[in-house]
DNA sequence: CTAGTTGCAAAGAGTTTGCATGGCG
DNA sequence: CGCCATGCAAACTCTTTGCAACTAG
């Protein structure tokens, strides 16, 4: 039942070093996509995919999907350094931020006192208007 | 600018009539298509889409999407005599249930003072265990 | 009559899978 | 050399759209 070999291969590599430099971006498989063809280094699909699938599983990416947005389509985005955050989805322009304060941490004592529901932060998504757009209305 | 006239035929009074008997349940449009074909009722997918959007957008239904369930899909929960509540989404069993608290609004205010952010509640849904999947662990 | 609705089939988008090839260890 | 990873194309799922036929008002 041991895990299984993990290969360094040139696109594993590229697709960790895209996230890492990209941690503060939601990032879509298409973005990888296009990025390393625009960078004459195409990689395909599948191995985006199967890459960006592993890494949820592995708890290094958290991963979205937004409606209102044409096209909609799973979006991930690095958890490294925010493990324990929630995240605030703007519904106008998408823009999806983390929340980091401690306020998240009475929202979680209160479901689990009140609701007997153990809140997973890392996962929910408060859905509303960022601040940028309720400043343009 | 007037709305257009609402006509009332057969398929979305079937539809209205599916949705008020689950309102306290989850609904996609392949539950609808599968229970209308098993009335020998049948009725055209894009029907229901089309239905379930307007209801959507007529803020009668929440539209939602979960992971981790096998062929994901968008699931519709009723939310008639339930408008502001928030959600609460449970990972193992995907049960979608109404979060009917006041606490919501300290949550909302925080989001608003602390971070500027209009939260909706109507769309913001807590991942994380339920009950019943908390006791069974 | 006329505007909204329906159902089919086809198109679309995003994602997943099968399989032969290729490369890490 | 063996196992895993890759890339392509095909398959799949859910959803949306075009269009001709239909129907409520």
């Amino acid at each position: 039942m041991s895990k299984p070999t993990i290969y360094k291969t040139k696109q594993r590599e590229a697709i960790l070093n895209y996230i890492e430099k990209n941690k503060e971006n939601m990032i879509t498989a298409r973005k990888i996509y296009d990025s390393f063809l625009s960078l004459n280094n195409p990689i395909g699909m599948a191995t985006i995919y199967r890459r960006l699938e592993e890494l949820t599983e592995q708890g290094l990416l958290s991963k979205h999907n937004i409606e209102g947005i044409p096209g909609a389509c799973y979006r991930y985005k690095s958890d490294k350094e925010t493990e324990g955050y929630a995240h605030l989805m703007c519904e106008d322009c998408g823009n999806l931020t983390d929340l980091d304060c401690d306020f998240i941490k009475s929202i979680n004592s209160h479901l689990l006192k009140e609701h007997r529901f153990g809140l997973n932060p890392h996962k929910t998504v408060f859905y509303g208007t960022c601040r940028e757009c309720m400043g343009e209305k």
